[in-house]
DNA sequence: ACCTGAACACCGTTCAAGT
DNA sequence: ACCTGAACACCGTTCAAGT
């Protein structure tokens, strides 16, 4: 899978030790690194890993990157940029709330190790960005003015929120495992956790394990708007 | 701080290596690990460290936990249930939630770690106590039945995403920083990644450096909750 | 200017050996 | 049963030396 020279030339270098015809970038590393934290996860992200794929020494990364933060922080604006950015232009104010809403669900779900990220450094540009295309939409809602900013915001947090949860879902459920019986053991243990009581995790049992995880994070994103809206009484 | 004997009793060990009278548990390496945590944050909560605290070998204390994980999952279990158990009975569904939330979230502003360790994974059982305690209120509210489950969803996640959120601004904001100034400084970089535009975040950039974090978490509650008491139209 | 790769200062975790 | 601490297999990061 990691080839030294995956550009396809197969020219035979003249060094042994195969040093690369094109240049190294900043860009062309963060590539790297997404390819990586894509195929084999986080903790797959070593700067040898990453040295051996991009056929040079682990010194020379450091040449365009300062540190493994910063070139997580980078791979994770880059997802999230390019996912942003093909988020279709909606008229309506709701619709255009669910779509970049969607779009970072969706953006995270596919590559969970940003969503960890992005709840770990919520001041990336990034984050900026959906606050902004989030709260323009409040207006044309009908926020009250004074809501809007506490509305954007518990937007913006809780889109990171599930965005976490997900990313932190993924990570333990690897590919292969049967979701909705992960999901019933969660549950069987929170309700055995107090075997007098809990009857409300008793009644969402079957809920929990069947549920609907993006359709459920849109509800939430509704009942956020509909609060919103309401002129509060005190 | 760290003193090899640090339960009063100042008897000479007899051994120069000081091993210590009391006997280790969990419950012992547990209470050592969030000293730690606390006073010196997640990083510095190493093994070598652990052990030098409770004057032990690294060895030792694998006898009574099974990895860091382990430990961190442990120490956030036990600061939380603590913090829950606190939280005062109350007899209005509003007042109850409202309790639960800022009890999680005021746990978490004293214990960062707890946050970032909480959103990396939601399924402990302390979580389902917050589910729990939340969704038992939604009946009384009135909460529509069908709304039920991703109501107390959504609460559950948008609390855990603050949380999550906060956890991050204490571990880059050590108490020395200017609050004020750091939000600033974020608020001016988002908006001069597009000079073009982002009018929003212009418009809101006195509020993002000078809000409450506090109150602002309980507008987003108060917006879920809102939300949730209407009988959706489609 | 950019790259190399050995070296340094750490980690978590294991395990033979002790009591 | 419980504890010890050296040893192992890794890390991120640095840096003298190369081109």
């Amino acid at each position: 899978m990691f080839q030294l020279c995956h550009d396809g030339r197969m020219s035979k270098p003249a060094h042994p030790t195969a040093r690369r015809a094109d240049a190294l970038s900043k860009a062309r590393i963060v590539e790297a690194a997404i390819e990586i934290l894509d195929a084999r996860g986080e903790a797959a992200l070593t700067f040898r890993a990453l040295a051996t794929h991009l056929a040079t020494g682990s010194g020379a990364i450091y040449w365009h990157v300062a540190d493994r933060n910063d070139l997580l922080a980078a791979a994770t604006e880059n997802v999230l940029a390019r996912a942003l950015m093909k988020v279709a232009r909606e008229g309506e104010p709701r619709a255009a709330i669910r779509a970049v809403a969607l779009a970072v669900f969706d953006v995270i779900d596919a590559h969970p190790w940003a969503g960890a990220h992005l709840s770990r450094e919520p001041w990336h540009s990034g984050v900026g960005e959906i606050f902004e295309r989030i709260g323009g939409w409040l207006e044309p809602l009908g926020v009250p003015i004074d809501a809007q900013f506490d509305c954007a915001s518990a937007l913006t947090n809780y889109i990171l929120g599930v965005a976490g949860q997900n990313a932190a879902n993924a990570r333990t459920l690897p590919d292969g495992t049967d979701r909705e019986a992960w999901l019933e053991a969660v549950g069987k243990r929170w309700i055995e956790d107090d075997p007098e009581s809990r009857p409300f995790l008793r009644q969402m049992a079957a809920q929990l394990s069947e549920h609907d995880d993006r359709q459920q994070f849109i509800a939430g994103v509704d009942f956020i708007l509909a609060g919103a809206c309401i002129r509060r009484i005190a």
